[in-house]
DNA sequence: GCAATAAATGATATAATGTATCATTCTGGC
DNA sequence: GCCAGAATGATACATTATATCATTTATTGC
């Protein structure tokens, strides 16, 4: 399941930290634990997902209310991101690189084994959706898009899953 | 709050009981009354928004389950449209022409007002998408998407509302 | 027309997702 | 230590959606 290495999952937690502070912001043990959560699954995890998680984890029961304020917080922060098309959490694939989310973000998630790739929006793509949006007046304000498809390792399977 | 006239909606109801005529299925008395609401709507309504509208204008309730059968009845029919992002549900706006869902679906979402615009994709979009993903190896399966904005006449009254 | 069958709807229960609100605990600055 | 504000706990409830079985309505073959 945990498809990352303790290594690299410490390493991310680290780097979660110092972004929030930057922000004058604190990454609470419940916070941490949620966001570490995410940061191990292959693919994205409904906030009920997260909280039964982290309840199993742990002693001390979580109430559902927190996983949503902490699941909001980490958005805030740009350490997760929602999936309204499946109204599901994934953490941020940009944590530890110096990456600014300036422009569109597009979600590839595969039919085949929900893995979800986040890409930055190409400026062909960019424009030719604003580009589309003008012929009937609309001015884009959009900045996340999902797209359901089939990734490499699900095409060379015959199978198609994991 | 009907923003189409009456003779616009019969001419709607009537071409929708051909197209289901067609694909050998039937536009029931409860199929209607559900497809109508949604036709005489000017922005997308949700599941339970609907069954209020329909249990407002008869004696005789429906079941909140019925409203859900129904709305997969006509989505299947290409008749209305389910928006992920907003779990809300809008009548297609190519009931009375020929066309054909063979292209995928933009639908302009209008943060001002809430209406909806539907358009098929361009060329220049689709390529484009299409050619983001294959750089991560995804291909893509995508048939609808959902993008916000605002509109031509909320962008031309200072107050962005209607 | 009428029984047999299939399609559609009703009724009820419950699951899954998400928010409102107030109480309590924790943290950092003084 | 005390205070203010942040974070979390606890509880209730709203919204969205599905499962299941019963009943009604339509269609088909005779």
């Amino acid at each position: 399941m945990p498809n990352i290495k303790q290594s690299k999952l410490d390493s991310l937690l680290r780097a979660a930290e110092v972004s929030c502070a930057e922000n004058g912001a604190r990454l609470t043990q419940r916070r941490r634990q949620v966001l570490s959560e995410l940061m191990q699954s292959s693919s994205p995890l409904s906030a009920y997902e997260v909280l039964d998680l982290c309840n199993r984890s742990t002693t001390s029961a979580m109430p559902a209310m927190s996983v949503y304020r902490i699941l909001d917080f980490l958005e805030q922060q740009l350490l997760v991101h929602r999936l309204s098309t499946s109204n599901k959490y994934v953490s941020c694939a940009h944590i530890t690189c110096d990456h600014k989310h300036f422009q569109t973000t597009h979600f590839l998630l595969c039919e085949g084994c929900s893995s979800v790739e986040e890409v930055d929006a190409t400026e062909e793509a960019s424009e030719a959706l604003e580009q589309m949006a003008k012929t009937v007046g609309f001015k884009l304000t959009t900045q996340q898009f999902e797209l359901s498809g089939i990734c490499t390792t699900c095409q060379n399977s015959a199978s198609g899953g994991v």
